[in-house]
DNA sequence: GTCTATATCCCGATAGAC
DNA sequence: GTCTATCGGGATATAGAC
């Protein structure tokens, strides 16, 4: 009877599709508080449904984070992809990527922490895995093209491209940029522009 | 009555450094359990010590941690240094920077996540930026000299490494590069290749 | 500087009714 | 598919004694 007002005020989930909407709650939780902070009880409270409802569609507290990360790593891939559409030269598809990559971190840093800084052992979970298939594919792709013939250099420039748009989106969102949307873009150019350096000094990786 | 067993069993620390023994018992607790898992209230247990007791040397559980995160960035700091060490050409030095990044994320990962993964201000902790000064001061040595005239070109390299270095070791810890020994080494040997490669072609940074 | 004791709050998960 | 009710556990933090 309380919670009643909760429910009416924020859209009625009841008997509505409660597995999306907890994921949508879920995303909004841990963008305000962060993984650690989210909760089932409170995604549940938020929802006007009781504690035990969520036992209904997801098994415990991890499936529903993890849930959430797969959503991120599909976001994440189409974000990607997108970006690299429509270039000419197959270092600014690389390059764009990064900027797609970083700028994602950032603008949705809920998903993107879900399914990075949630402990979630993905060995355990493939449909994460195959989620983020796409993404490392979208690399793949450009940087085979680049390493013609080596063999394994297109794999060791995609894992380097990789790594090097991680670290530049994870000390972002540590602050490590400073604050505010400049340093965002400042962060997504620098991406771009060592994923450029990887490609014009990719002889030296292995 | 009852925790005086463990007390006696893990060494006694009453009246002894309390401050000190709870940064080592965090450390360990952070490596068994993660940052999330990592309570106030465990350490004391684990030390024999009333939960009271910290507050007469933290003002609370983030506090502590910090402490914690101050110790890591130390001690990263000095591991880096101590790999350039005697290295002859600047973009080696570098490359051996790296290694020991990656290195020590995966052989210290408590001090490391406490430094970038416990969602500490660092803005409001200056303790750590300083602390973290050396690493900074270790990349940007060789970074200034091997882009000698052309000015913020040392720093744009240097941030490059540093965010090459940071993606490969959170990867790494996330288990991207798979599991075991073996998985720390190949990151680590792709981090130092990334490295060069950005040196080879850092005519692409900005 | 540490302990005793306690207040307060939150969480995950389950059983059984409807 | 959701609710009621509840069990069992753990956390932070403080007040006051010693």
């Amino acid at each position: 009877m309380k919670n009643m007002k909760r429910a009416a005020k924020r859209g009625q989930y009841h008997h509505g599709d409660l597995a999306a909407a907890l994921v949508d709650t879920a995303v909004e939780l841990i963008a305000e508080r962060g993984v650690a902070g989210f909760s089932l009880a409170e995604a549940s409270r938020r929802l006007g449904v009781t504690v035990a409802a969520p036992y209904r569609h997801f098994a415990d507290r991890d499936a529903l984070l993890a849930a959430v990360a797969a959503k991120g790593a599909g976001e994440l891939a189409t974000a990607v992809v997108a970006q690299t559409h429509g270039l000419t030269t197959e270092a600014e598809r690389l390059a764009a990527g990064a900027l797609a990559y970083v700028r994602f971190a950032a603008g949705k840093p809920a998903l993107f922490q879900a399914l990075f800084a949630a402990g979630l052992d993905k060995h355990k979970r493939p449909e994460l895995e195959a989620a983020a298939a796409p993404l490392l594919e979208a690399l793949c792709q450009p940087a085979d093209s680049l390493c013609g013939g080596v063999p394994d250099s297109g794999k060791d420039l995609t894992l380097a491209v990789l790594a090097t748009c991680h670290g530049h989106a994870t000390l972002l969102l540590d602050g490590a940029f400073g604050p505010g949307p400049e340093a965002v873009e400042d962060a997504a150019n620098r991406a771009a522009a060592a994923t450029r350096a990887l490609v014009a000094g990719r002889d030296a990786l292995r």
